[in-house]
DNA sequence: TCTTATATATCTTATATAAGAGTTATTAAT
DNA sequence: ATTAATAACTCTTATATAAGATATATAAGA
């Protein structure tokens, strides 16, 4: 038998899906979700707790409970691990480098669990971090979730493509698994970050997830870590 | 004022810096605290809560709550990210390099938190896979807190670090905060992992902690990645 | 040997009260 | 009459306790 919290969960996370409360927005009080569901406003909250310690909701004290979002200040580059040295939160810019729709790859079909051969977005870009080359990615995502992106778009909105996905789109990132590897700087990437080719660099492959699990980005990340380190934390 | 449930997870907490409960070991029942610190059941229950999300104690059903410890079979390397590419679980071997007592540095002892130029332990270690080399690890630790810490032990004791820590020294490493970068090998790292000179590799700095946030040891671990990779998880 | 009983652990739910945050109404001073 | 301080109210989440459910292991009985 299934515990009555985890099928509140359940019906919370439903509602999520169902874009019901937008990112960002206060979705309705404990003791309202508690009458809606017919179950004790405790049994709601160790619900919540649970969303909560996923990041997918945030709690505040005496105003309520919010939908997380990519869109905040303070959590925005919520999946950015990179730190400069000197411990600074800085600002990157974002250079488009390339931008096309092509046939998915059997592998990334296989990722993204889509049908194999169907179209996807694929995209390069350069982040700068004072006018100097930072990170060279490389993004491809299923054009069936992402219907009428274009490059123009990505320019502009200079924020994370996670915001963007959000705002356009209605697909909210919740968590990602990244491999990560150290690599030599091929051609490409050594042209497109301006260091020498074998350049030492952070390869990091991320793969990100919407509600349910449902893989939705395959991204590859190029990092020169002169300067940056990625930062981890284990217990 | 401080949360009554807050107090017990101190109170829990200094019975376990004061080994009252060794690692492995089951702690008395959420009903025996309660007892004992004048609360509910459902009070020290919420401490036990956090102290297990924390990964210090472990809960299990029907049985008990129990210290956790480096010493399971199943957690055993609870602090080694890295995986080999077909997702094997895989046995590492161990073989020490070099084993010394030094001065710290001034940079050390400020990591460490330890007076200047107090006495550290150094040692370099090489863990193969499949004879293989896979990773140079370069340790430090204050020998104050590891009085008697021979490279005769290290060589017996063929499993992590951390568990000789415990078994031998009392010392339970409950957290680490890691920089990982990547570098290329020099002379001396491609001639222990024989690899070629500039070959990419994982560099890992990392800080481990015990109680109380108290910095116990840094090390620096070096990997080649051509077959295995770094795993993070993002949320 | 298999089943049942029993003891004891955590897990789950429910209820009650506290504490935080904002809004509105009241009061006092100018 | 206007303004500013403050008190009261109402919403929220946070904390505390208690009781029943479920899981696990062991011992007693058929």
């Amino acid at each position: 038998m299934q515990p009555l919290y985890e099928k509140v969960k359940k019906k919370i996370t439903a509602s999520l899906v169902q874009g019901e409360w937008s990112p960002g927005e206060a979705i309705p009080s404990e003791t309202e979700l508690a009458n809606v569901y017919e179950v004790s406003q405790g049994t709601v909250r160790k619900a919540i707790d649970e969303l909560s310690a996923e990041s997918i909701l945030i709690r505040r004290q005496g105003k309520g409970t919010y939908v997380a979002t990519h869109n905040e200040e303070n959590i925005q580059l919520r999946f950015l691990r990179l730190t400069s040295n000197f411990g600074l939160k800085e600002k990157l810019d974002n250079q488009l480098v390339s931008f096309s729709k092509e046939k998915a790859t059997n592998k990334l079909s296989k990722v993204l669990n889509i049908n194999p051969a169907s179209t996807i977005i694929s995209l390069k870009r350069v982040l700068t971090f004072n006018e100097k080359p930072l990170i060279l990615d490389v993004i491809k995502i299923p054009a069936q979730s992402f219907r009428g992106l274009t490059a123009e778009m990505i320019v502009e909105k200079k924020g994370s493509m996670y915001r963007m996905y959000e705002t356009d789109f209605g697909v909210r990132m919740l968590r990602a698994d990244e491999k990560i590897r150290a690599i030599n700087a091929n051609f490409e990437s050594a042209s497109l970050l301006n260091v020498k080719e074998n350049t030492p660099l952070l390869s990091v492959e991320r793969i990100s997830y919407t509600y349910e699990n449902k893989p939705l980005e395959w991204r590859l990340g190029l990092c020169i870590t002169d300067n940056h380190y990625y930062r981890s934390e284990l217990d």
